[in-house]
Formats: C-alpha cells, sequence, structure tokens
DNA sequence: TTCGTTGCAAATGTTTTGCACCTGA
DNA sequence: TCAGGTGCAAAACATTTGCAACGAA
C-alpha cells in the first residue's frame, strides 16, 4: 500500500485535464505539460494518469479509435464519437444505468460497471460537408 | 473498390470464429490458424480481421484492457468484460438501442451506432472465491 | 495476364519498465 | 532519512506496411 506522496507533476496533470472539455492523449498532456515542466518524460506522464486514473480523480476512455484519452471530469456521463474529426464529445443525457439491471438478468456474474460509447458524425463535420 | 478474390486463409479465420463462442485475439487466431497454415503470418491474420470486419462478416471488439478481440457472431449483442479473468462474455439481454434515442436528444450530431461494455466478475470467478 | 493475397521483416504507434538520481514528508 | 517520484532510455506490445513472390479469376 503505497503512500501517496505530492508532486507537481501529478497536480499538474490533474488540473491540466480539468481545464479540458476535449479529452487528450497522453502525448497531448505531455506536450502540453513541457510548456511548465521542460524535461517531464511521457513515462511520468503515463504513470500519473494512469495513478489518477486508479485513484478515480481521471477517467480513461478507451475509443478503439488511436491512443486511449483522458477525462478530467469524473462525473459519470457518456461520450460520443466522431467518426469523421475524431474528436470525443461528452454526452448531456439522461441517466441509463439501469441498462445494468438489464444485462444482469440472464447473467451468472456480477455486473458493476458500463461503458457505452456513441458513434456518427458530430455537429461540425454535418455542416462542413 | 477492390474485387475481392478468394482465399483459402481467410476464408478459413472466418469458420474458426464462426465456431468458437470465447473472442479470441489477432495473435490466439494466428496460433490456431498455423496448425492448418504452418506458414501462415500474423500480418495476413491481421489483414484478414480488418477486411472480414469491414465487410461486416465478424465484428471488432476493442475492450480496453489488452489486445483487440474478434467474435464470429455477427447478429447484434453486448458482451461483458470479467476484471478477474479476462474473458469476454456474451449477453443475452433484452435490446436496448433505445439509448440511442436518448443520447441524440440534446445532441447536434448524428448518432448511428453504439458498443456497450458491461465490467464485473464472471459467475465461474465468483464459485472460485 | 492481371491484380488481389501472402509471407516475411521492418516499421509504427502506444504504453510499460528498469534504473540511478531527485524530492517530499 | 527514506519511500515514493522523476527523467531517460530501452523494452514490450499490438498493429500496420513495403515488397517480391504467389495464386485466383
Amino acid at each position: 500500500m503505497a503512500a501517496l506522496k505530492y508532486s507537481r507533476q501529478r497536480e499538474s496533470i490533474k488540473e491540466f485535464l480539468a481545464a479540458r472539455t476535449d479529452h487528450p492523449t497522453a502525448d497531448t498532456v505531455y506536450t502540453n505539460l513541457r510548456k511548465t515542466f521542460p524535461n517531464i518524460s511521457l513515462g511520468t506522464v503515463y504513470r500519473n494518469l494512469s495513478l489518477l486514473s486508479d485513484m478515480g480523480e481521471i477517467i480513461k476512455i478507451s475509443t478503439g479509435d488511436g491512443a486511449d484519452r483522458f477525462d478530467g471530469r469524473t462525473a459519470p456521463h457518456n461520450h460520443f464519437v466522431c467518426r469523421q474529426c475524431h474528436r470525443v464529445i461528452d454526452l448531456n443525457m439522461e441517466n441509463i444505468d439501469s441498462i445494468m439491471d438489464v444485462a444482469g438478468k440472464n447473467f451468472a456474474g456480477s455486473i458493476d460497471h458500463y461503458v457505452v460509447n456513441f458513434y456518427g458524425v458530430c455537429g461540425d463535420c454535418i455542416t462542413k460537408s
């Protein structure tokens, strides 16, 4: 049980994510943090993203389309992935947690979590076409 | 528009997937196909999995937990991922396509698809513990 | 003959890790 | 002081790709 110690880098990563609503990849976090920490390494970014995500202070999003993305907004919500511009957008939708009950009906295991990603074309891309 | 040509390898990959209900990774497909095609290469397996998935004859599953998995069952259904044994299990559940309508309500883009993965501990792992 | 397919190997992209040094408690 | 954190570089994975030879139409 490691006693977590303060680190300016970790704090900065958390702040960085909290301040954006897009969903940056580890590499984007790295590139931006270099402005504050010119010597920070990708390894450190990955280590801290992983730590923060384990602690539930950020969310890791796997879209199945390129690198994982990270979200500083921890309140439960779902994501939309644009197939055209590859952006990941927060959805402001009614709670659908009840799908866990539906899924659990004929299932022997225990379900405690789910991840939904919606796919299609985002508003901006539709306008531009 | 490439005119697809028959290939024993591709046919075999499709048959292999159709015959299993677990959800093998590309590497598992590769290892097993080597029994029939001792010289088949991983590249060929990936190329064909990608082709088949584009044609909708198999489904590619990204769980965010290790390598992608492939499913020969193309009828729409959802998956459960066991956090303990990492198995991916087909769920036999009521249709929940209506969540796309819910998601689309306050959203400017067009949603045509969604992927849900449920997480928890499977029946076998619960029994063993 | 033509053009998609294959095997092989090298390259790519993403993420993890070993290690010596640094730093917060 | 000392366990945890960092930077750096190498390693580990997963997947893609270039190319010459092969095979289906």
